[in-house]
DNA sequence: CGGGACCTTGAAACACCTCAAATATGGTGG
DNA sequence: CCACCATATTTGAGGTGTTTCAAGGTCCCG
């Protein structure tokens, strides 16, 4: 067998991919646009579902808390990206934005109506339910098998692939190092010092703390993938 | 805000749920028996995914592994559970199983049609999806942030918790050590560790290496959930 | 330029892992 | 039914990676 990444992944699915003028029209129309400063909330863990939402601009974060404080992060979300799946009529995480962002906020009751007389806009939803599992698949992997280390790597992949192809692997690290640390299982020293690791190996330079240059993609996917 | 789980969970869904008899008999023509003996695997990592599968006796579980041999458990399911959920055209984890089992086979094709016939049928998949991935999402909490001791006992609950209601709390272990250990990011002699401290606390008695009972459910829930 | 938040680095403590040996378990054939 | 065997589990000792605690440095914004 090939090396292969563990999940093979197509382009991510919006939810308007494939639909018609129309669909997306009625789409638009019951859409509201919503604004997010850094750290503010888009909402909180326990609190009613009413609404998803669709990224539009900035970055955010999703993450879940314990009473105790503990705090782990599921994800760092990118414009597209679709928010508020939920199985539950309580949201069971707090997304909160890392950077000035835009949100597109859909009433819930009025999308699953929308959604019964598109197909198509069903079928995305079902898609990116698909995809956000895999990724929840990868990250329990990540965490659950690798290293220090690695899982650091595992999110400079993560990052670098979202961005747009490009000659210079150059990634923005928006978030601060205990978000990362939340999000990979660690503390903030151990992922400073994976990062200080990596450069000191010339797999990557660190500009400045949030300025990362991957030099070396092939090396930074083997240990992203542990494979 | 008071104690609770961070996950709230209605009652299993099932693909079954709510179908009609009409339904019913529909997916039951379908679908063909499979045994399973102990050890033996109901599809591979990587292999096309042509089926999916209901779980009527016995235990499976379902595992990642990368080409290093690294392994992550990824679920153990029961009698009920619904398998097979991809995002692809392949498998992207494998399923063994644990104990003789029997499982309903249905074939992927004919079962995304009868979903486009039976809206009920897809509510239910769609359902089911949701479960799968709020059950992800407390792994990655429970690996990214909890001690050894507290896996253990996250473990413990969620076997208990698919156990009928009944006053002895009395858990069987039908996976190896090494199954624990994959699917809770340990080593078997960690995993070993945290029984035995676990008893020596009185929190649990331990019968047989695969019979546990538990003393302190309380406890247990109160570390398991590390709230 | 000053101050607060964030990040890095160091040293020591701790949890978990690795390696090794002893013990227990469960299945099989006599 | 028992003895035996292979396999699984437990326990111990020592090593490693990560965390904790503490200090110093850097960046950013007013």
């Amino acid at each position: 067998m090939t090396r292969q990444p563990l999940t093979t992944r197509q382009p991510l699915p919006t939810i308007y991919h494939g639909l018609d003028a129309a669909a997306v029209a009625r789409l638009n129309s019951l859409t509201g646009q919503r604004s997010l400063n850094p750290g503010e909330y888009l909402f909180l863990q326990h609190t009613p579902a009413k609404s998803v939402y669709v990224l539009e601009s900035g970055m955010l974060m999703m993450e879940r808390s314990s009473s105790t404080g503990r705090r782990q992060v599921m994800a760092f979300m990118h414009p597209g990206n679709y928010i508020g799946i939920t199985h539950n009529e309580h949201y069971d995480f707090t997304v909160s934005a890392l950077a000035k962002s835009t949100v597109c906020e859909i009433p819930l009751k009025a999308f699953v109506v929308l959604q019964d007389e598109v197909p198509q806009l069903k079928e995305n939803v079902r898609r990116i339910g698909g995809n956000i599992l895999a990724h929840a698949f990868d990250q329990v992997f990540a965490l659950g098998q690798k290293k220090a280390h690695e899982r650091v790597c595992f999110l400079l992949k993560q990052l670098s692939d979202r961005l747009p192809q490009q000659r210079c692997h150059s990634v923005e690290l928006i978030m601060t190092r205990q978000d990362i640390a939340d999000y990979l299982g660690l503390t903030i020293e151990t992922v400073s010092r994976a990062f200080s690791k990596l450069k000191q190996e010339g797999l990557i330079d660190v500009y400045s703390a949030h300025t990362i240059e991957i030099r070396d993609m092939a090396m930074i996917e083997e240990l992203a993938l542990a494979d």
